[in-house]
DNA sequence: TTGTAGGCGTTATCAT
DNA sequence: ATGATAACGCCTACAA
């Protein structure tokens, strides 16, 4: 097996000095054409690949950390699309860890990214996440940016969509076009931000509308089985109104175990996300879209100028969600 | 800012040579209980951190290419959270890049995995891979699994599922549960070599029926749009009794469009990977089962295996998908 | 059990 | 425009 071949087997191949060498690769130093094109041509002889980790030893690195809490959720594997392909784009790679959403998961992956020196962090904290997070992070000093959740007091920028707006939207749509009296919020962490913030949405609607509405405040899983036990739980207690559910993969479930009990078409529904599968569902889930990919190509881009130190100040950005009303809260009731 | 702390300064405090710092590190050689508890308390006070970079110049590194065509797309998201925590559980990183499934973008991606020195790789290669690929590795020499899709002639370990079973289990049901007279197969790139094999499954299941079989051969993007165009496209010409599609995403369309043309029913629709929201929809997707977090689990396993030698040779492990029946196929024709 | 010293492949500083 | 040389932080014979 043939020994690596250096950067150094490269100058002495082209008659050069390591210097002259590298400052063809990176661009560098002021090279004459002539000299720069033998040592291209040297690279290509001798098949030289150039060796990342080396170089991260004296200059930054190229490798950006980014922690999501399941890679697996339809809606963060669309955040993740956009931020890889925004930092492969611009030469980054993209270290990728799931926390499956437990903090001490996080605190174990975040020392690892740290002895991998990546040279920045995107991170969609875990539920729970406090200011333990950001001081750990602060200390350690790398360009950082919040994504999707944002952990309270943090200062670093945060890329995200407004939550208080996706809930206000769900829940006046409920009130005012279908004059909903009851309504159940379902699903999401219990003590997760972006939960929090969309009921205050909702309360607003609420209050706005004037009129007297129940609001019930359920808490579940995000997966399809926790949204089929929440739907039937609710198909024995009573329907409300109207469910808002804390995403897309919850509503699914929620809808299907109404359609058991047979009670389908009985309240509406409305989703959170828009995951692609929302429009093709029967009936069409009516759903908040957020999308994930821009926000991962944003939260990235933020993420890259910082690093560069262009932007003085990165200030964050809150998207706007938009409710996307299909059939799922029609008035088939 | 402070200078970062090296295992040097930890040495310094500690009263010990970088040697024996290192030692109480990695664990390897020999050192006294006393010293190697000074040692462990001077990186405490001290705040230090390995630099994983730094020893990777030594050493092997401990970071893992992960290529993916698409990595937002539900099924290859469960693979990659089955790979991704594998790995992270035994102290690598994985290095995660999407290539779009296309072939430029896999060579591209390729080269970068290369220059940042992983340890290995676990690919699932785009649509169209041939042996430029393979030879490309292997010139490389870097440990390596084919995923999920594998390239024909070559000979590294491949984890994926029977393909062929897949297809065949899904024609078998149509025809002997439900005497269906005439397929569709729908879905999936011309060339990929999952829908070849699947074919080839569907018409052994064909021939062992008996019975003649009017198959059709369609070809279409694997999202919910396409499925939905290509649903509608099915119900203006003619609807077939049973259609096998390459993906759930592309069934939940196709069983959206059909609803919609007033044809809610009227054939069976199998889908493929049963992803999550396929036991949700209305109605239920039959699919065709592989499991991908277990895929990703398994494939990562065997990567681990053969860079740490243990292996001598690694086969190649086909897992066997299942059928799961739902109401998308029953008999409400 | 602990210390010495050389090397991993690159970049950066300072001459020339 | 190009070259010599010292880092960067760690690992590992080899010596003591």
């Amino acid at each position: 097996m043939a020994r690596r071949v250096t950067l150094i087997d490269v100058a002495r191949h082209a008659g050069v000095s390591r210097t002259t060498a590298s400052y063809v690769l990176t661009g560098a130093g002021r090279v004459s054409t002539a000299t720069r094109e033998r040592v291209q041509a040297s690279i290509e002889t001798l098949g030289y690949v150039y060796n990342e980790g080396a170089a991260s030893l004296r200059r930054k690195g190229r490798t950006i950390g980014v922690i999501v809490p399941n890679i697996d959720r339809p809606f963060f594997g669309e955040v993740l699309s956009g931020v890889e392909s925004t930092f492969t784009a611009s030469g980054y790679m993209a270290l990728m860890v799931s926390t499956r959403d437990r903090l001490d998961q996080q605190a174990r992956l975040l020392r690892m990214l740290r002895e991998h020196q990546v040279a920045a962090l995107a991170i969609i904290p875990a539920t729970g996440s406090n200011h333990d997070l950001v001081s750990s992070i602060r200390s350690w000093d790398v360009p950082t940016v919040f994504l999707s959740r944002y952990v309270l007091g943090a200062t670093e920028p945060y890329v995200g969509s407004d939550e208080v707006l996706g809930g206000y939207l769900a829940a006046d749509h409920l009130v005012r076009a279908h004059r909903c009296r009851s309504i159940t919020y379902l699903g999401g962490p219990k003590l997760g931000v972006a939960r929090i913030d969309r009921l205050t949405g909702v309360h607003r609607a609420l209050a706005e509308s004037g009129s007297e509405v129940n609001l019930v405040d359920l808490t579940c899983e995000s997966t399809v089985e926790a949204g089929i036990r929440a739907g039937h739980e609710l198909a024995g207690s009573g329907l409300p109104d109207g469910i808002i559910c804390h995403n897309d993969t919850v509503a699914l479930g929620v809808a299907r175990a109404l359609f058991d009990a047979g009670h389908a078409g009985a309240t509406r529904i409305i989703g959170y996300d828009d995951i692609a599968t929302a429009q093709a569902s029967i009936p069409s889930l009516t759903s908040v879209a957020t999308n994930g990919r821009l926000l991962g190509e944003t939260a990235a881009s933020a993420l890259l100028a910082v690093i560069s130190g262009a932007e003085p100040a990165v200030r964050s950005h809150l998207a706007e969600p938009q409710l996307i009303v299909r059939e799922s809260c029609g008035d088939h009731a």
